[in-house]
DNA sequence: TGCCAGGGTTCTA
DNA sequence: TAGAACCATGGC
């Protein structure tokens, strides 16, 4: 096991951080959180300012968690009026963690019209059939699958892992990744709105997973993903003339907008801890 | 049992 | 161009 003693003046939350829905290969159980990234099986703990774990090395956890980021700035940035305010107190500490594009791609494919719990389920099924094996810290831990080995899947086989009208949408993506390796880093090098675009080109792919995938993988902080609860946030809280339920793509783009010019650079930031301190009916972890 | 969920595509007017 | 229909599944 290593040891990090996280800095006072900089906060961090592991249970914030894994739990607000932002990445499904994460699971707490007895008191550790235990998961995989990026081919390792990782484990990790916090004792208030300790962080311990097993899998990974410093430099990985520094990376993946972004402990280096200066998050009271970012957090200061934001703090714009009392609603985002109190998100801010309720999860000080979240991170939003650095994850590997092509594992954000398909889990945020797998992530429309559903809920957290079913996106998991998704995952670790492909992850357990197709990925490879890892040795660890915990039992039976398997890497999320390349994009060769998914294509190679059949179409009943990717509907057995419970993904539904989403299969062709994964089968497309991983031929498209598998014959072009460099996908992630021609996007990661676009302008905001370019990669946006880029992302977008993927069959299954609209605004609120292109977002996502931004937000969580590539590290764009103004990607303001909108999801229905976000949604129901914002019309609530900034913009009350927003009717009806449904999100129609101008709506979506009013309120990217709207967000991207009220919180800033880091309106991702916003979208998270408002994500995170959202009302009673909550998915259950 | 019905509604809802980290939506997107396709069809139609 | 906007709105409606449709899509599979699982939690509650």
């Amino acid at each position: 096991m290593t040891a990090i003693m996280l800095r006072a003046d900089q906060p961090f939350d592991l249970d914030r951080t894994l739990s607000c829905g932002q990445a499904f290969r994460w699971e707490k159980a007895d008191g550790r959180w235990q998961g995989v990234v990026d081919g390792r099986a990782v484990r990790i703990r916090q004792d208030a300012e300790a962080l311990t774990f097993a899998g990974a090395d410093e430099r990985f956890i520094r990376d993946y968690f972004r402990l280096d980021q200066d998050l009271p700035a970012v957090l200061s940035s934001i703090d714009r009026d009392p609603a985002i305010g109190a998100a801010i107190r309720e999860c000080r500490g979240l991170r939003l963690v650095r994850q590997p594009p092509w594992e954000c791609l398909i889990s945020y494919l797998c992530a429309t019209n559903t809920n957290i719990p079913a996106v998991k389920r998704r995952v670790a099924l492909m992850a357990e059939r197709y990925g490879r094996r890892i040795d660890g810290p915990f039992e039976t831990a398997y890497a999320f699958p390349e994009p060769e080995a998914l294509a190679k899947v059949s179409c009943a086989d990717l509907w057995d892992c419970k993904l539904g009208y989403r299969t062709d949408y994964v089968r497309d993506a991983a031929a498209y990744a598998s014959e072009h390796p460099d996908w992630a880093e021609r996007v990661a090098a676009l302008p905001f709105e370019e990669a946006r675009r880029a992302l977008m080109e993927f069959r299954g792919v609209g605004p609120k997973a292109a977002d996502c995938v931004l937000l969580f993988a590539f590290g764009f902080f103004e990607a303001f993903p909108v999801d229905v609860w976000i949604r129901r946030i914002v019309a609530e809280t900034y913009l009350p003339d927003l009717t009806g339920r449904s999100c129609t793509p101008a709506e979506y783009e009013r309120i990217r907008r709207f967000a991207r010019d009220y919180f800033g650079e880091y309106a991702g930031y916003a979208q998270e801890y408002l994500y995170c301190a959202r009302g009673p009916a909550r998915h259950t972890e």
